[in-house]
DNA sequence: AATGAAATATTCAAAGC
DNA sequence: GCTTTGAATATTTCATT
């Protein structure tokens, strides 16, 4: 339980305002949008960075760029009750999931699943229902987006396997 | 059609890489650890941005130390035939939707939504409920996440409505 | 906590290979 | 297209208020 008392005031989330826009600016342009210094500013960002608020800096990336362009959520049925603990080690032995969660509802979890065509897809669907507790998934491919994608790590999923017939030339 | 002949190499996808794994890395860091000068890192990351393929670059934050506590995918469900176009419209209506997207299924669309409480969350429901072609929702709240969670970009999102009674105190 | 100043690094553009 | 060079900026530490 408890929300601690939060970390930070309305200068610190100006900064993180600024880091999201653009996680490469310098702390002296932050600072001089916000009427700080960029030594104060530092300090801050290494506070924040040291109480958790802010978790990294990454690059964002195209999905489709990289060779992704299948994407689907799934819902998962477990036998019995579903420990979450073995649903995680599950989930982690396939790179294609890239979120996964338990939630309400009828299902025990639900995953988030890149793949680069639907060849793949159906590959790692397979692969899933192989897993030794896993009943049944129901797929929900997506067929577009309706907001700007989300900032998502599309390079820190491992590159699409390069297997002939699955992964497009990266050269 | 057409996947366009990928425009990058395999020194552009270990860029890629450093960059999604930290984001402020300098130019001169990355090209060290793959053998080339800062010059030429940059160059990269130029057109690599240019091309669209790094789109930008972010500072990753723990959604709950922001106050964002509550999470939930909604199925939506419409009147007739519903057209994206507009769905996309109703979407940018609510800060609280963090992603969107139209799904094969029975729903026409999949919104992924956060909120500071569960009270907030029956508050945005309602919200969407109102919408003029919406029939109906239906919601799946996340319980616990399974994997370490994807980077979102926390503050690109408006700050919790200080409405008392909402949002958490951020002082 | 914020500031200012000095030492060290980084970025960026020009020129040559 | 990569590297080197050098000038302009940015970062980081430390002393000060």
């Amino acid at each position: 339980m408890s929300s601690r008392p939060p970390v930070f005031d309305g200068l610190d989330r100006k900064i993180i305002t600024a880091l999201t826009a653009n996680a490469r600016s310098s702390f002296a342009e932050i600072g001089a949008a916000i009427g700080l210094s960029a030594t104060a500013v530092k300090r801050r960002v290494d506070r924040l960075r040291e109480a958790g608020v802010i978790t990294g800096f990454t690059a964002t990336v195209k999905p489709s760029a990289l060779g992704w362009r299948t994407e689907a959520y799934v819902e998962v049925y477990c036998d019995g009750a579903a420990p979450p603990r073995r649903l995680a080690e599950v989930v982690r032995n396939h790179p294609e999931i890239s979120a996964a969660m338990t939630v309400t509802g009828g299902a025990d979890a639900l995953l988030h699943v890149r793949a680069t065509d639907v060849e793949h897809f159906e590959e790692v669907l397979e692969r899933i229902r192989t897993e030794p507790f896993i009943r049944k998934t129901i797929s929900y491919m997506v067929l577009s987006h309706l907001l700007p994608e989300s900032p998502e790590a599309g390079a820190s999923q491992p590159a699409p396997k390069d297997t002939p017939g699955h992964a497009p030339d990266m050269r």
